[in-house]
DNA sequence: GATTAATGTGTTATCGATAACAAGTTGAGT
DNA sequence: ACTCAACTTGTTATCGATAACACATTAATC
C-alpha cells in the first residue's frame, strides 16, 4: 500500500510537504508542487482518510440512519443528499433501523464508532433511552429528518404528519364523505404514521364523520398488506366512502382489491395515498396522494450540512411542504 | 471524547487489557472483564473504528458504487446487502456514478481513500483507464454486480443481459410478431442496456422480423422518457406489434401513451418491460416484464463477502436468473 | 551589506487504537 | 521450597496521517 512517506521519498521532500501540497495548505513553491504531483501520479497514491481523520479529529463521513433503503421515499432523499455532499468530498454511509428501537440502538453505535461529522437520522421512531443518551453524549451534529412535528434534533427537516392527516380529512370532508376508513400497519412503532392517522381521525370525527381504523400489528407496509387489509374491510361488510392509506404502496394494493370487487373508484369509494412515490409507476389510474418531495428534503439536509461552518450546526426546523396530488381516485 | 485510555483509567487496567476485553481476544479473568464492562457502560464508550482500522490495517467498510440509489433495483440490492452484512458489523458506504465514467473515477478515489475491505461496484459502464488501474493497484476484493456477461471482477454477480434480450425476442417471436420496436435511452454509456438491445434485435432479425430502435442520447430512464419516445414512435406512423423497453418505468410511461392513443394493449401492441420493479406499483394493468431479484442478488454478494476468509475472495461468476413475469400487456 | 520579513521546508509529538512480545502471578507437581 | 507451565496483565512500537512549531532560504528595505 502506497503511503505519504512513499510519495515523499519519490518526490525527495518530507511527508509534511506532501501533505501540505495535497491539501493545498501552507506555502509551497510551484517547483516542489509539480514534483509532488508527479510522484503521486506515478505511484497512484490515494490518501488514507482513516488516518487523516484520526489526526485531525474530524471525519468526512455523514452517517445516515433510516428505516429502509428500499423504501422509495428514503432512496430519493439519500440520492439527493449524496449528489450534493459529494461536491464537498463528504462520504455517506448508511444503516437501516427497520423501525425497530433495538436495531436502531445497535446501528447508532456502529455509526458512531466511525466518528461521523454529521448524523442524519429518521425520526418518528421510539428510540431507546440509551440511543438518546449516546446521541447526546457524542455531540455529533444530529439532523433529524422525516418527522416535522417533533423538532428534537439540532436540525429538523421533514413534513408535518399532523398536517398530512388534516389535509386528508379536509379533502374527504370537502367531498362530503361521512363514513371513511384508515388503513395502516404497525402503529406503535411508526410515530409519524400514527400521527397522520390520529390527526385524520380527529379531523373527520370532529366534523361528525365516522372513521374505522384498520391496522394490523406486524404487516409490512407493502401493496400486499394493502390488499389484505382492504379485503378485510370489505368482508366486514362495512360500507365506506373513502379510504386513507398509510402509503402509496398500500393504497395501490387496496385499489387492486376494490376494483376487482366491483367497487367503482372514485364513484363508490375514494382512495387516498401518502408519499407521492407512485407518481411514475401508475398507468391509467393515477392515485390521488399527499406527497412530499424527497429530493427537496435531501437538498435541505445537504444545505444545513454544507452551511455549518466547521462542524457546529445551527438548530432550525424546516417544515417540508405537503402537496395534495389529485389523481383520479378521488 | 471518551477513549480506550479513559476506560482503562476508570477500570484501573491498561489500555491493552480493555482492548482485549472488548474484542474478546486473549485470556482475561472474569473479574477484570466485568470491571472493564462497567467502566465502558459508565463512560458510554464506543470504540473508534477509524483508529482500530488504521492499526489493524483492515477496515470494516464495504464500499458500494452504483449508478443511482434512487433506482429501485439498486435500492433493493443495497437493502438486502446491508441487512446481511450488518450481522458481521460491516458498514456500507455508498456513492453514485450516475453512469458517467468521469464521475465514477472520482468516486472510486473517494471510496478507496477510506480503505474499504471490499468494493461492490456496478459493472456495465465504460470505466476510464485510470479507474481500472486504481482498482487493480489497490487489490481490494472487487465484486462486480449487475453485469453478468462480463466477469471482469474477482467476483461477478448479476443477470445476463444478452439472455434478457434473447428472452424478449423469444417471447415476441412465440407470439408471432414480425414488426417490433426497442425503446431505450443513453446507449453508449449503459453497456448492459445496449447488450439487451443488441441481443433483442439480433434475435428478432435473425427470425426475419423487423425492429426499429428508438433511443435518445440524453434522456433519463424514467416514465416521462418512455412517454416521449413512444409518442415519437406513434407520430412516425410506424405500426409495431410489440415494444421492448429499457426498463419498467419507461414501459409504464409508454403504456400510458399507447392507451391514451387508443391502442389496445395487448391486442394491438404488446408491451414488455425490464427489471421487475413495477411489481407492486401497478394496479389493474400488470406490466409484463423480465425481472431480476434484487434482494437475491444482494444476498449473493453478501455471501461472497462473508465467506471470504480474511479478505481473500474467491473468483466466481454467479449468473442471477431472469424471469419472464407475464402480466396482461402481452 | 546587515537586518527584517516573507516564503518555503522539515522535526517532533500526537490522534486512538492494536501487534508483538515481555513480565508478573498463580498453582500444580515433585 | 522450587521449578515449570498456564494464565493474566502490561510495555513499547506502530499504523498513516496532521498540528504546531522550528529552522532554512530567499527577497526586500534602509
Amino acid at each position: 500500500m502506497v503511503t505519504l512517506a512513499d510519495v515523499a521519498r519519490v518526490a525527495k521532500v518530507s511527508t509534511m510537504t506532501v501533505s501540505k501540497v495535497l491539501r493545498g495548505t501552507g506555502a509551497i513553491s510551484e517547483k516542489t508542487k509539480t514534483r509532488v504531483f508527479e510522484a503521486v501520479d506515478e505511484l497512484g497514491y490515494v490518501p488514507n482518510r482513516l488516518a487523516g481523520s484520526l489526526s485531525t479529529r474530524k471525519s468526512m463521513l455523514v452517517a445516515v440512519l433510516i428505516p429502509s433503503i428500499a423504501d422509495t421515499i428514503y432512496a430519493e432523499i439519500i440520492s439527493s443528499l449524496h449528489s450534493l455532499l459529494d461536491q464537498a468530498s463528504l462520504s455517506i454511509f448508511i444503516a437501516e433501523s427497520q423501525m425497530d428501537p433495538e436495531v436502531e440502538e445497535r446501528q447508532v453505535q456502529e455509526l458512531l464508532s466511525l466518528r461521523p461529522a454529521f448524523i442524519v437520522r429518521s425520526g418518528g421512531i421510539a428510540s431507546t433511552r440509551r440511543t438518546k443518551l449516546l446521541l447526546k453524549r457524542f455531540e455529533v451534529p444530529h439532523i433529524q429528518i422525516w418527522d416535522g412535528d417533533d423538532p428534537q434534533g439540532q436540525v429538523n427537516v421533514g413534513p408535518s404528519h399532523i398536517e398530512a392527516g388534516r389535509i386528508a380529512a379536509g379533502h374527504f370532508l370537502e367531498l362530503g364523505l361521512s363514513k371513511v376508513a384508515y388503513i395502516g400497519a404497525e402503529t406503535q412503532l411508526d410515530i409519524c404514521a400514527s400521527r397522520r392517522m390520529e390527526s385524520f381521525v380527529a379531523g373527520m370525527t370532529s366534523a361528525g364523520a365516522e372513521v374505522s381504523v384498520i391496522t394490523e400489528p406486524d404487516v409490512p407496509r407493502q401493496a400486499e398488506s394493502g390488499e389484505l387489509l382492504t379485503r378485510q374491510l370489505l368482508e366486514n361488510g362495512q360500507k365506506v366512502e373513502g379510504i386513507f392509506y398509510l402509503n402509496d404502496a398500500m393504497a395501490i394494493g387496496g385499489l387492486r382489491v376494490l376494483l376487482n370487487a366491483g367497487c367503482r373508484v372514485p364513484e363508490d369509494v375514494r382512495v387516498l395515498g401518502f408519499n407521492g412515490t407512485s407518481r411514475e409507476q401508475t398507468i391509467n389510474t393515477r392515485l390521488t396522494t399527499i406527497s412530499t418531495d424527497g429530493r427537496r428534503l435531501g437538498r435541505a439536509v445537504a444545505e444545513s450540512i454544507l452551511d455549518s461552518a466547521g462542524g457546529k450546526i445551527e438548530a432550525i426546523n424546516t417544515l417540508c411542504p405537503l402537496t395534495l396530488d389529485l389523481g383520479n381516485t378521488t
